[in-house]
DNA sequence: CAGTATCCTGTCCGATACTG
DNA sequence: CAGTATCGGACAGGATACTG
């Protein structure tokens, strides 16, 4: 991976996967919404080798999901603030931290997501902005967009049209797993 | 990573990521999420190489995001089916969607999320159920939850109390990037 | 078709030592 | 404090061949 097939794929999330696949990106970027800004921050509250986040870090500036900035000349003191890009992720990582409370805390909830005024829980709920309802499946489902090139469109016009005959196999099958 | 550090971590984020975070792990889902049930439509469809997904595969049945299931005795074949779980991932997946179109697709998105019945195009936002807030910083925070630990706990509170002033540094810092 | 079995390579990552 | 340099291990992933 990350050689070859992952750089020409189109897919919005191969792409994404290209900027924070790694193990760590995630857990940087945790961090770095919890107030991290030095390397030392990232370092102590990770426990990770340094070789390993200069690594982690310059993909991430590479990614353009961190901008660092100088704030000292001598000595060269850098630190990493989120550019807006990495500033947009936290819903993602938000919404990943409301899959792991529901599937994987069998004695409940480590970290959660509060009001920062009145410290009421939230429950993160994915929505259409517009019209505000919640974006499952079968209600919706992914297509290809303006930018497809013909096998994404395929891919999505058999995904699409196999919405409702895709169990013919006779499985159980609930629907709410295609697409 | 995935030795040692990350299983003694209770946060709900990690717990995420030792599913899923490997990087076959999400296109895996993907594929699932289009309606790829059998061995073949995921290999074909990703480009993997078998014992690459029969690893994957494995991984992700143990991690309780699939469930095996026997359709024919002789020869043996099995379906891969998404459990409650695996379903469960799917906003998660729109938000990483919607995250890389809009910061990694300047052609334009080559894949979107729409209203199944209209085609109309949804835009993602994460909002808290009861109240249909976007989650968004500074209205809204991490904060340790019921099950967290002593660790867990103190990082949260010193996040939220530099909330005011983690910018002390004189570095320019709008506030939105914190917790 | 649905995998398993081997072999191999890349690289992520850890440990440690060192520098301005 | 903020990194860089070097070494080595574990494993994800690729290529290919083989089985029922």
């Amino acid at each position: 991976m990350r050689h070859k097939s992952f750089s020409d794929q189109q897919c919005p999330i191969a792409r994404s996967l290209e900027r924070v696949g790694e193990w760590w990106s995630i857990l940087v970027l945790r961090e770095a919404f919890l107030g991290a800004r030095r390397f030392d921050d990232f370092r102590k509250n990770l426990n990770i080798a340094p070789n390993t986040l200069t690594k982690r870090l310059n993909a991430l500036v590479e990614a353009g999901v961190f901008e660092r900035r100088r704030y000292s000349e001598r000595p060269p003191r850098d630190h990493y603030a989120l550019t807006e890009a990495g500033r947009d992720f936290r819903p993602v990582m938000w919404a990943l931290l409301a899959w792991g409370n529901k599937h994987f805390a069998p004695e409940g909830p480590a970290v959660r997501v509060v009001d920062a005024e009145t410290g009421a829980v939230a429950d993160p709920v994915l929505v259409d902005r517009a019209t505000l309802r919640p974006l499952r499946s079968p209600e919706f489902r992914s297509a290809a967009g303006p930018a497809a090139d013909a096998t994404t469109r395929s891919r999505h016009a058999r995904a699409a049209s196999s919405a409702g005959v895709s169990c013919a196999d006779g499985l159980s099958c609930d629907g709410s797993q295609n697409v």
